[in-house]
Formats: structure tokens, sequence, C-alpha cells
DNA sequence: ATTAAAATCTTTCCAGTGTAAAGATAATCC
DNA sequence: GGATTATCTTTACACTGGAAAGATTTTAAT
């Protein structure tokens, strides 16, 4: 009994194999012929499928965004109605994803391994990265231009999450607080988000008064 | 006239050597052997200077963090005496740093590159890492133990300096603002530090009423 | 001063990597 | 059914980090 010559779905299982090495050894781990070997597949199957390494990681990356833009989605639409919640979800969803998968987090940031010419990458980091100037509790049909304000708004925020995540997963945060006695790092965390993101010149979150 | 068996300063040449690598060819460059052929020496030759290449990259991360931190106070005894002034000087010394010496910054924060349980490294991160914490004009003698709110507003500040710095590094920034006509990167930037920076339950500047 | 020891650097070697080229096998198209 | 195309393997090459052993110089000991 042996493999077939044609894998079937080896595209797929490429995917899956490089994640999985990405998740088990971390991101020094993930080559192409380890991806390779844990698909049960020769060294150069991956070329045909993604070309070269970072045709590879750059669709691992991609599908790393769409989650992230999923998840993001669902905490917001869980977090109700007021800007201020909404931001705040947004934090935390980030921030989640960052630990959650901490090496997928990496490998979508790290830019000299990725092909951001790729049409699938920067689609799917655009539409996630979109998600960053809305705020609005309905997604607007006709995206409007943004004005100088909420782009900075956005940048501050994004800023914010971003170098919590990495601070986070490149273990930073950690050997700091561990030196300071008596700190919970998950408060920590939800302190800096809750006092970092809230929208100063923006509308309070309530009603009109 | 051939070379000398003994280099005579190949320590340091060698940190030369890949520090040189690092801004001309970017982080994937920076290899043990490149760094040798560049010091013009055989490649096994950092061997026994720095153990293996996790030990060249501590030590000039650990350069790199000596360098940030004097930068950071130079910056900071220019910017004058008021908190929210030297936090301000704090972030744009900080993100400075990282634009001028991007791959240095990267390598600073790669920590799967780095050996942090090395004596050098740890202590040239800490102290640069404890200028978070010190708004104060003077530098206290007796460090006083951190309570909990300026952990956190500490490591929000850090937070957001660090996240606009890989932000920018990693091209992600430029590559948003560029979608939006007629933004101003450096604006931006300026915007989003002194929006995000603003210590807003500490002292405001000036004196006591 | 002479010799032993230690430090520094080179040479050689091995396992691993990404990629290109050429061949083998299977699916598809006409 | 035969040709074409897509998929996968084999082979080869230049590169990497690291180990091991040898060559050379400096330092230390007597």
């Amino acid at each position: 009994m042996k493999q077939p010559y044609h894998h079937g779905a080896l595209r797929a299982a490429l995917l899956d194999a490089a994640e999985t090495i990405l998740e088990d050894k971390g991101i020094t781990a993930l080559t192409l012929r380890a991806a390779a070997r844990q698909a049960g597949v020769s060294h150069a199957a991956p070329a045909h499928h993604f070309g070269d390494l970072a045709g590879l990681l750059s669709e691992l990356a991609a599908s790393g965004f769409v989650r992230l833009r999923e998840q993001i989605l669902a905490e917001r639409k869980a977090a109700g109605s007021s800007p201020r919640a909404r931001i705040l979800a947004l934090g935390r969803a980030y921030v989640r994803f960052a630990r959650k998968s901490p090496g997928l987090f990496q490998l979508m940031f790290r830019s000299e391994r990725l092909d951001w010419s790729s049409a699938t990458l920067s689609t799917a980091g655009a539409s996630a990265f979109a998600l960053l100037t809305q705020t609005d509790a309905e997604i607007p049909l006709h995206v409007p231009a943004l004005d100088s304000e909420t782009l900075t708004a956005a940048t501050a925020r994004w800023s914010l999450m971003h170098g919590l995540s990495t601070l986070l997963v490149d273990g930073r945060l950690a050997a700091m607080s561990e030196k300071v006695p008596g700190v919970n790092l998950e408060q920590l965390i939800e302190e800096v988000l809750t006092r970092g993101l809230s929208p100063e010149d923006e509308a309070s979150d309530g009603a009109a008064p």
C-alpha cells in the first residue's frame, strides 16, 4: 500500500502542515522541507503550488488575517453598540488572537519573509486593517473618505494593541512584569487596553443626553 | 603581506561587521558566515568569541539597547522638566531609533534568535526598559517599588510607542496610509504620539495651582 | 630563557536549508 | 487513444550553523 502519486489536496495539506509546525515548534522550525515532510511529500512538491517559501508563508499569513478579521467581527458583534465597547472588543480580540496563535501572529508581521505583492495577502491584510477605522455599529456600504482625525485615532489604537501583542508574544512584557512583585499579567493587559483605548474625543458610550 | 594570524580585535570587528550587514542588507542577510567574511576571517572564528549565532546577535542587540537608552536620555534631557514633555521625548526617541536603525530594532525584539539569559543582553535591556517607568526629572537613587498604576501607565506608553515603531519598520503603516490620499506620514506619527502619550491622570504640565 | 599551557584562528566535515532542472507519473483534453 | 498538461520525485548546487581537529600565536610558569 503505497501513497498515490498525486496527493489530491496537497495545497491545503501543506498549509495545515505549516501551521501545525508553526504552533508546535515555533517560527524557526517552519521550513519548506519540514512542511513537505509533515505532509508526506517530497521537498520539492510545494514549489508547484506556492512558487517559493515566501509564497507559502504569504498564503498562511493571509489565512491568518482572514481569521483575525473574523474573530474581531465576532467579538465586536457580542460587544454591543457603544463605540467604546466596540473598540475595546477590537483590542481584546486582537491581543487574544496574538496570544492564542503567537507563531502565526509573528509570521503575519514579518515582512521580510512575506510577499505583500501577493493579491491574496494584500487583500486579506487590507480587509483586516479596514476594521480599525470602522467603529460604527453597521458596516457602511460606501466607505467614507477618511479624515485625518479618525485616521490618527485608528492608528493610535492600532499601535497600542499591536505593541501590546508583540511585547506579549516576544516575552518582553512577562519578563518586565515578573520583576514587579504582585502583578497579575492578565489584569495588566486588561488595564492597558481599557486605559489606552478610550476614545476621548469621540462620543462617550450611552445615548444622547 | 599576509594578514596576521591573530586579528587582535576580532570581537569588536565582528560586531561592527554584523551591524553593517544588518543596516545595509537587512536582517535576512545577517549570518555568522557573512559577518566573518566581512571581517576578513574564517567562518568558524566567531565561535570562539560568541559561542554561537545567538551569542553574537545577543551582543549586538545588547549594544542596541545601550544606545537606545542613551538616545532616550539625551532627548529627554533636552525636553525640559514637565512630565508630559519628558514622556513625549521618550516616545519620539523610541520611534526615531527604530526608524533610524530598523534592522537593529527588529533584531532587538526577535526573541527566537536571541539569548535573553545572557547577562549583557538582559541587563542592557532592563536598563533601557527601566526608563519607561521613570518620568521624574531626576533619576532616583532608590528605585521605588512600582505601584500598579504607574506600571499600567508605563506599559500603555510602551505598547503605543513600540507598536507604532514596529508597524513603521514592517512597512504596515506606510502601506495603510498610502491608501488615504493627502496623508503625511511624519505628521501622522507625531499626532499619534502626542495623542497617545498624554498622561491623563498624572499631573499635567506646569506647577501647582 | 625555555617550556608548557592557553587562546585564537583555519581547515575540514556534516546535517540542514531553498531553489532550479530534469525525469516520472497521473489526470485531462481533444 | 494519443497528446498535453498538471503534479510529484529525484538529483544537484550553493548556502547556512555547528562540531572537531589541526595550525599558529600569545601568555604563563618555572
